[in-house]
DNA sequence: CGGCATTTTGACAATCGTCAATCAGTGTGG
DNA sequence: CCACACTGATTGACGATTGTCAAAATGCCG
């Protein structure tokens, strides 16, 4: 059975079976939730653990001129701050923005998880610090490199997130932003986000239909938008077996 | 005796005696580092996770074209990276900009004072989030405010930050940075930055002297800039003893 | 005083945002 | 099947913000 948490966590630790076998029976009853609904509201204190086995939600701020800021995605295996309630209050919306498939996890079974396997310990671990480090990468692209480049850079992160949950084959994955989500992602306009996919498409960089991206020169990219995937932590992708 | 790095700390957890003197001791012996050195450098393996005692450092990543982004300010009583040893590589470089007393400890030293006092454990959980929700402020800055309201919420970020540890009275901090270091914070051109800073000064919300910034109309400036210090997660000053 | 880094300014160009209209896709009801 | 409404994508024209280049002014330090 895949399920996109172990396999995200997997990038993160060596995992024994018996830890996937805990992870798994840990988000063995997830809730449906549909789109544009709120997990977590800015301003409360949340008393679930959050974890994305699938769909598509992110966190953002909203400001006082009604402008929208995403802060970042949560995909497929992705878990929402691991001890929020260490904070007490959160500072973000987390909603979705694809219907989800989310288990909840009370505070006490992430401790036991924790407390139990220090591989599963040192998997979330690496969760929250690659949480941060994408945090910098969308500092960085956002402070230094003009809008096209930002989109393409965006474009090679989801790519390459996609792959590690098994979710992206051949450079091309289920586009499920609108152009005003990407938009509210990298600070920019709609039209300016329009501008930049057209050109991105022009240039022979991607293709897209009905909701599909295909990176059709990932080197080109990559290499375009200056990404890199270090940041992302991902374990190398295994080469095919030896023999 | 006062020490900055417990002193922040303090904002995470109470501390009881003990912890503070097993604290101290671990950073008793800093090693004084000249300005513009670089800590830890991208792409290395660390060994020490790092206290600014005193001092100014930052974390920054370079471009393929030579240009600099800055994506985080380590501030007296800030730590590098508890954990960095398990995404094995960093992603970016750390750096002083201006001389510093740090103290460097050993990963076995951390964790030691993690193991031991549950309190010390949740003050330094608590330092990791605060990084990364201010650097999910900075992407909403970044992204959403138009240059001068961004510098204005640095400032007032700063403020806030320097208070937290003692190193601002009255509203006023010593400003060590140049106005290029702000424009690679900012993610814009210098002569930009200057501008941001003279309409600052013309719309009477902070004055310069010297290399120390006082800000004139904080109330004003927060409100100009959206600045609410909720995401630095400080506990709030202690009121006015009560007789 | 003389060097040097930093700040400041002006003129001009490039990038990006706003507004408004059109186009395309999708689903609904008749 | 088509008309209709609705959302999202696309485009053009224009204005605002920001970047670049170059020069001058300021401040700091030996």
């Amino acid at each position: 059975m895949r399920n996109t948490f172990v396999e995200r966590l997997r990038h993160g630790c060596d995992l024994t079976d018996d830890d996937e076998s805990r992870l798994l029976e840990a988000v063995a009853e997830p809730v449906s939730v549909g789109v544009q609904e709120v997990l977590i509201r800015e301003g409360a204190d949340p008393q679930f653990v959050h974890v994305v086995l699938d769909g598509f939600a992110c966190r953002y701020k909203r400001l006082e001129d009604g402008t929208r800021q995403i802060i970042g995605y949560l995909l497929p295996g992705d878990m929402c701050d691991l001890h929020v309630s260490i904070l007490g209050e959160i500072d973000h919306t987390i909603g979705t923005l694809q219907p989800c498939s989310i288990a909840r996890l009370a505070a006490q079974t992430v401790e036991d998880l924790v407390d139990r396997s220090p591989r599963i310990r040192r998997a979330l671990w690496w969760a929250t610090l690659v949480d941060v480090s994408t945090c910098r990468e969308w500092i960085t692209s956002m402070g230094r490199r003009p809008a096209d480049r930002q989109l393409a850079h965006l474009l090679c992160e989801l790519l390459f997130r996609y792959q590690a949950v098994g979710l992206a084959t051949d450079n091309s994955y289920n586009l499920f932003l609108t152009q005003t989500e990407f938009s509210d992602t990298l600070g920019m306009s709609t039209v300016h986000a329009n501008r930049s996919f057209k050109l991105l498409r022009e240039d022979g960089y991607i293709r897209v239909n009905s909701k599909v991206i295909t990176i059709t020169n990932l080197e080109g990219l990559m290499k375009f938008s200056g990404f890199s995937p270090n940041y992302l932590h991902l374990r190398k992708q295994e080469k095919s077996k030896p023999n």
